[in-house]
DNA sequence: TCTGGGGTCCTAGGACCC
DNA sequence: TCTGGGGTCCTAGGACCC
């Protein structure tokens, strides 16, 4: 048997936490740029906010409903997720942290009523631990445990726990469930479905899988037999799971000078690399991807990338150096860019690389420990209190964040404070 | 004014080989 | 005039997820 357990309204239940006074209230988060809303609270969500409305569609709502609006602080939503998922390891054999708000457990050889059981303390101590809330749905294939999710989310009277141990449980659920609605299955293959007449989960489930693989692909077919309660997903593990890492984002203001998108592109190649060193990878291929901004339809629009293949390495200063290469490349100026990023991949652990491949051994650590120095200053300092060279000057490609929360849980300087 | 960021897996098709 | 066929590897791009 499967679980998946999923935070409700992650982004918001994160600010809910720290700020006792949004409780009860009307809150959404928004996307970086403070461009559209990516997480509501349920109070927000019976308003009828949308999912990735934008920030000036709900400005309304600030008056007339008191509405609360936050940026999008993910400092503080990572950090959170680790509590949460240290506490889930805690507490059961075997999971894989699938995102940023849900796990998946491996939980076989237990009866309905263990499961209950189980499932109902581990939601009640993640709450005390975290004070984030958990709904919880297990099924014998990830599929069907996300259907149980959905269940559990839907009917208060579950309590957020929803066990179906066996598949035909499943029929009357699926027959309500639009195809759109099952997991892997997006608004191209729902629609295509439909045109063979396959308008809901249980007339999938019943379709012959030779026949959805042909028509579609093995990724449907696997989704099909899993809906019929034959599981084709495993847990993953994790050190298998990381493929390749990208960090990048959209800017402030459009920027037109090579020179002021070299800055971030540094930014966001340290942040990579940071991220590249906590995974214990090196790497030996990079993308740097730029383009304007595709909304805007009255501007000349490009979009380009550039890969460099590179001699394994995890060192700052040469992956930096390939990056802004590769930037001088693909840039031409004359276009308004609004989005730079840097994408890593082609990973080896270094555990697996002969130390001599290394050019000296030492100029790596000296490189580690100076990057890990500035994150530690910037994590009690607040961002920004140390960066190199590149990355100060114009801040123009720093996207805009009014209305962001401290960093209560990972900057010494903006931990809440209790006043007794 | 404003339009997210970070991932995975699979497939089709080209290049190349014998 | 005819213009194979099977295999592998690689890459770009599509589709999806949260």
């Amino acid at each position: 048997m499967i679980a998946l357990i999923d935070c409700n309204n992650f982004f918001a239940s994160c600010e809910q936490v720290f700020q006792p006074q949004l409780a009860g209230k009307p809150l959404v988060v928004l996307s970086n740029n403070d461009g559209n809303v990516i997480a509501r609270s349920s109070e927000a969500r019976k308003l009828g906010i949308g999912m990735g409305v934008l920030a000036g569609s709900v400005r309304e709502f600030v008056r007339s409903h008191e509405l609360q609006i936050r940026s999008s602080n993910y400092p503080l939503y990572g950090d959170m997720s680790s509590r949460v998922m240290d506490t889930l390891e805690a507490l059961l054999p075997r999971i894989e942290r699938y995102s940023i708000d849900e796990a998946f457990a491996d939980v076989s050889g237990l009866s309905r009523e263990r499961l209950l059981e189980l499932f109902r303390f581990v939601r009640h101590r993640v709450q005390r631990h975290t004070g984030i809330q958990v709904s919880i749905g297990v099924a014998r294939t990830k599929t069907l445990a996300k259907v149980a999710n959905r269940l559990a989310k839907r009917h208060p009277e579950l309590a957020g726990v929803c066990v179906g141990t066996t598949t035909e449980s499943f029929g009357k659920t699926l027959e309500q469930m639009k195809t759109r609605d099952i997991w892997g299955i997006g608004g191209k293959i729902s629609k295509k479905l439909s045109g063979f007449g396959i308008n809901n989960a249980k007339q999938l489930r019943d379709a012959d899988p030779a026949w959805i693989k042909k028509q579609f692909s093995v990724v449907l077919m696997r989704t099909v037999l899993e809906l019929r309660g034959e599981s084709c997903l495993k847990l993953e593990e994790p050190e298998e799971s990381r493929k390749s890492l990208m960090c990048g984002r959209s800017f402030g203001k459009p920027l037109k000078e090579l020179e002021d998108i070299r800055p971030a592109l540094t930014h966001f190649v340290q942040n990579a690399v940071t991220r590249l060193w906590k995974y214990k990878q090196a790497t030996s291929a990079l993308t740097v991807y730029l383009s304007t901004n595709r909304f805007r339809k009255n501007i000349t629009q490009r979009s380009v990338s550039a890969s460099v293949e590179l001699e394994v390495t995890n060192n700052l200063m040469q992956l930096n150096a390939a990056a802004q290469r590769a930037l001088e490349q693909i840039f031409k100026s004359g276009f308004e860019y609004h989005k730079v990023g840097v994408l890593l991949h082609d990973f080896i652990s270094v555990k697996n690389i002969p130390a001599t491949l290394f050019e000296t051994e030492s100029g790596i650590q000296a490189s580690q420990e100076l990057m890990w120095a500035v994150k530690k200053i910037n994590a009690k300092f607040g961002r920004y209190t140390v960066a190199s060279a590149s990355v100060s000057g114009s801040a123009d490609w720093r996207a805009r964040s009014k209305f962001r929360s401290p960093a209560f849980t990972t900057c010494w300087n903006e931990l809440p404070l209790v006043r007794a």
